[in-house]
RNA sequence: GGGCUCGUAGCUCAGUUGGCUAGAGCGUUACGUUGACAUCGUAAAGGUCACCCGUUCGAGUCGGGUCGGGCCCACCA
């Protein structure tokens, strides 16, 4: 039974009772698809939000391009899952409960002890969960909720504990030592994008260690030269070449050192002498100097940000007052030669701003240039590098496998202990010296879990496989249940700014649990920019709640606004009134709706849909060819990821071909029913993964089935027809332009409603139109004559038909002008045939051009020629 | 410093491997409608496609350079 839809679309009405049905219909998980044994996975992960906070609008842009593709292919008849979760994000998340506590009750995490700290994360981590998952239903969003994640839940604490172990177990894990970003007053270890630069003066002191020393040293840092090993220069500098190789017992400030001159790139030569001190314990850029050369490696400062015990004089003193005691100390002997102010970069806590240590520290890494058997002697590496060369994973816009394999191939030892609390704990336990790796301690006595926890990245690494039951899923190699379904998944949607961050670690991850890629395709989107183009962050006060404008717009507008105009890799504007725009073209495709099926009865609405209803006259020839090739064009552009275009598309057609003329024809015209439920069910059909609301709305109006379900009609050898017809572009301009004619015509005179002419001059009635607008003959001979050929019209025919209507009505037209006009045409045309001619007649471009794309050009060049052919005519040439 | 990217109408952006008179939405103006449509329709105005040079029969599109935004990475010891 047919339900009278109201006036006005209101989303409010709708979109929560609609949700519940398709989630309570169970097709949101694909198990429950009725879909044949062999038919194709077609697999999302939705990149898990962090649960520091509530969505913004760059997550509605996520959800919405990852709902059309799924939604898409689900119609399809494809097996599709959307998995749902969310990551714990642990240094973000501690970071963001420490600072509530503290603001709150004055504690510190310190204070409250590890035990009661972790579970009021809990508590904070399942508030902001519900928001989230709140969030993300009210976008419409058709992800299977029965396997929905969390990236620290147990069945990932468990993949994780297992992961470290076989990657520790493979000699993959290691524990070893870098130089961390130390923060001496939090007392914790900084990641690299946790550390601000600031700009500062500083003082560069020029200097000799001693004076038997025959090179002179820059540094801001004099207290750190304690520890020096080796000083570097560029291996080009021509005033060291001499020095390079030899080792010097010098005695700095007090302190016996061997130092060692060695060569490296990375030393600048017009950088102050162009010789560089090197302290491997205390610069990252020393550190690998020093392993490069297996230099010794001093530590001088300790965690507390002193000067280490047994450098004399200078233990126990911070670094500020060494630094002034290094630089008395220096001037006394009369060594020191340049002291000059600079401006330079200082690395700072992003916490409490103090200036921030590097320091060595003992952390568990990744070894990604280990040879590994289970991948056939490469490694990690080096599977991610050849995954992207070799096209097995490609991104979108395609810049950016540049960035990613420039990324990689730069890629050192990946460290993935962090010093807090909050996190996947590391499977260590320590004694003294020993170390022992397993989920549970040894039996023995007296050995120490290890406190650290793991980098968040290494959980969401293993986010396409952990979710779909690894490790129960893999036994022996071989892939079971819901991994061999879904993994590897087909596409992997996600902002470019955590491509290294994310994707990269994803592909090592999976290369080495599995053996094989985690997804096919990487779509990458922008970052949706306010409306002056500023990032949107909560400091600036400037971001958008998705839910607010769910509320006042409609889910379905926002969907819209935020794929329309955004493409790959591009960032994108937001403004209200785009939003706005959307809304009212949703209300539109309501009112159409609306306006067909108060036209029809029920019995014509159950007419079968893939059953192309017979075209009587020219309009509705063309509003079927215009269909069916707007329906191929959909196809292609989602296939090519190409989503804005293809919302255009259909914008396109809904509104300016269906609405403005073949429903005004429609109004005149009777007997249209078939056509207008073709179109009605088709429209929706296409429309639905844009806007799955509306288009869902508006199908239970008449359906008792779901159309998230309702499969693309078969129409494919039908759409062939209809898209080589060449009456179906003619018929459209056709009648616009003999409208355009009589207005102009008739502009002393009072005017017909034009929209009246619309449609009676395109069909049988064109005889009434006709009557009561004698000063159109010439459109009326034309016309006659057009309704008395057989089967499609000529294209061409029309424009000369019209081109003659155009003249005679107006009478205006200038006979030596249009001459000109025609010229210059004739002149254009000339140019590009020639010029087709030499490039088809190039052999080049025969043998390397696509087969497609030199009959395209032949085919242009026919077209030319006859297009010429009509000027020289019309010329009397 | 290295790399990437963008510059098209007042604003936000399309422009599908170079092709006929460069498009859309919003905004502006005029007229007409208000029995599918918080309206809607028809039209108008508005662009040296940042600039220069080159390749080509032909450049918004390809190459080189200049200017101006944005992003990423590295980082001055």
């Amino acid at each position: 039974m047919k339900k009278e839809l109201a006036k006005i679309y209101e989303p409010a009405l709708f979109e929560d009772n609609i949700y519940r049905l398709w989630e309570d219909s169970g097709f949101f998980n694909p198990d429950n698809l009725d879909l044949p044994a062999g038919a194709p996975s077609y697999t999302i992960v939705l990149p898990p939000p962090n649960i520091t906070a509530k969505l913004h609008l760059g997550h509605s842009a996520m959800l919405a391009i990852e709902d059309l593709m799924i939604r898409y292919h689900r119609q399809n008849s494809y097996r599709a899952l959307w998995l749902p979760g969310t990551d714990h994000a642990a240094i973000a998340t501690q970071n963001m409960v420490e600072k509530k506590i503290f603001s709150e009750t004055g504690k510190t995490r310190h204070d409250l002890g590890r035990k009661v700290f972790l579970e009021e994360v809990d508590k904070f981590v399942a508030e902001t969960q519900a928001t989230i998952l709140h969030q993300i239903r009210k976008m419409g969003a058709s992800l299977d909720w029965s396997r929905l994640a969390f990236t620290l839940d147990s069945p990932r604490q468990q993949a994780v504990q297992r992961m470290f172990l076989d990657m520790y177990n493979e000699g993959v894990i290691y524990r070893g030592e870098r130089i961390v970003n130390w923060c001496p007053r939090c007392h914790s270890t900084l990641a690299d994008d946790e550390v601000e630069y600031k700009e500062q003066s500083a003082f560069l002191y020029t200097f000799k260690y001693d004076p038997n020393f025959p090179i002179a040293i820059s540094t801001t840092r004099p207290e750190t030269k304690l520890g020096d090993t080796a000083v570097a220069v560029n291996p080009k500098d021509e005033r060291y070449q001499q020095y390079i190789g030899q080792e010097y017992e010098v005695n700095f400030c007090g302190q016996d050192l061997r130092i060692k001159i060695i060569a490296d790139y990375n030393v600048e030569m017009d950088f102050g002498t162009g010789a560089l001190g090197v302290t491997p314990a205390h610069s990252a850029v020393d550190w690998q100097m020093a392993e490069a050369q297996s230099l010794p490696k001093i530590k001088v400062i300790n965690e507390d940000g002193l000067i280490r015990e047994g450098f004399g004089e200078f233990s126990g003193l911070s670094v500020i007052a060494a630094r002034e005691k290094v630089v008395a100390s220096l001037r006394n002997q009369g060594l020191m030669i340049k002291e000059e102010e600079i401006v330079n970069n200082l690395s700072c806590c992003y916490r409490c701003d103090n200036p921030i240590e590097p320091l060595p520290s003992r952390q568990w890494f990744i070894a990604v240039d280990k040879p590994l058997a289970r991948l056939q002697g490469k490694s990690l590496k080096e599977a991610a590098i050849a995954a992207v060369r070799e096209g097995e994973i490609k991104f979108l816009p395609e810049r950016f496998n540049k960035r990613y394999l420039d990324w990689m191939e730069n890629l050192h030892d990946w460290c993935i202990s962090r010093q807090i609390w909050f996190g996947h704990s590391i499977p260590a336990w320590y004694r003294g010296e020993e170390i022992y790796v397993g989920e549970e301690a040894p039996a023995a006595e007296g050995w120490i879990k290890d406190n650290d926890t793991l980098d968040t990245w290494f959980s969401s690494g293993m986010w396409t496989f952990s979710t779909l039951g690894w490790p129960d899923n893999f036994k022996d190699g071989i892939k079971t249940g819901d991994l061999t379904r879904f993994h590897p998944t087909q596409v992997l949607e996600t902002g470019y700014e955590i491509l290294t961050l994310w994707v990269s670690r994803m592909v090592m991850m999976s290369f080495f649990a599995l053996g094989e890629k985690p997804f096919s395709q990487v779509y990458l989107h922008g970052t949706i920019l306010d409306k002056n183009g500023k990032k949107m962050s909560k400091s600036k006060g400037n971001g958008v709640d998705p839910l607010e404008v769910i509320a006042k717009y409609g889910a379905d507008a926002v969907r819209l606004s935020l794929l329309m105009g955004a493409t790959p890799g591009n960032d994108s504007r937001y403004s209200e009134e785009k939003i706005e725009s959307k809304r009212n073209f949703i209300n539109k495709l309501w009112n159409i709706s609306r306006f067909i099926l108060n036209n029809l009865d029920d019995e014509i609405l159950s007419t079968p849909i893939d059953v192309l209803p017979e075209a009587k006259s020219l309009s509705d020839n063309w509003i079927l060819g215009e269909l069916l090739s707007t329906r191929k064009t959909l196809a292609t552009s989602l296939s090519d990821f190409n989503f804005s275009f293809a919302a255009e598309t259909l914008y396109d057609f809904t509104w300016n071909k269906l609405a403005d003329w073949y429903l005004e024809t429609t109004k005149i015209e009777k007997g249209k029913e078939t056509i207008l439920v073709f179109i009605l069910k088709n429209l929706l059909i296409m429309w639905h993964p844009f806007i799955p609301y509306v288009t869902e709305a508006i199908w239970q109006s008449f359906n008792n089935t779901l159309l998230m379900v309702e499969p693309w009609p078969k129409l494919a050898n039908k759409l062939d027809y209809w898209i080589n017809n060449p009456g179906k572009e003619a018929d459209f301009s056709f009648v616009q332009e003999a409208i355009i004619a009589i207005r102009n015509a008739r502009s002393e005179n009072k005017v017909e409603p034009a929209r009246k002419l619309q449609a009676l001059v395109t069909g049988p009635k064109s005889e009434l139109l006709l009557s009561q607008a004698p000063l159109i003959k010439g459109l009326r001979t034309g016309i006659e004559s057009l309704l008395a050929t057989d089967g499609p019209p000529d294209g061409q025919a029309i424009k000369v038909v019209l081109r003659d209507v155009d003249i005679y009505l107006l009478g205006a037209v200038d006979p030596e002008k249009e001459k000109a006009r025609l010229r210059k045409e004739k002149e254009n045309l000339l140019n590009l045939i020639s010029g087709l001619r030499a490039h088809l007649e190039n052999q080049e471009f025969i043998d390397r051009a696509p087969a497609h794309i030199v009959q395209a050009e032949k085919d242009k060049l026919a077209r030319y020629e006859i297009e010429l052919e009509k000027i020289r005519a019309s010329l009397g040439v």
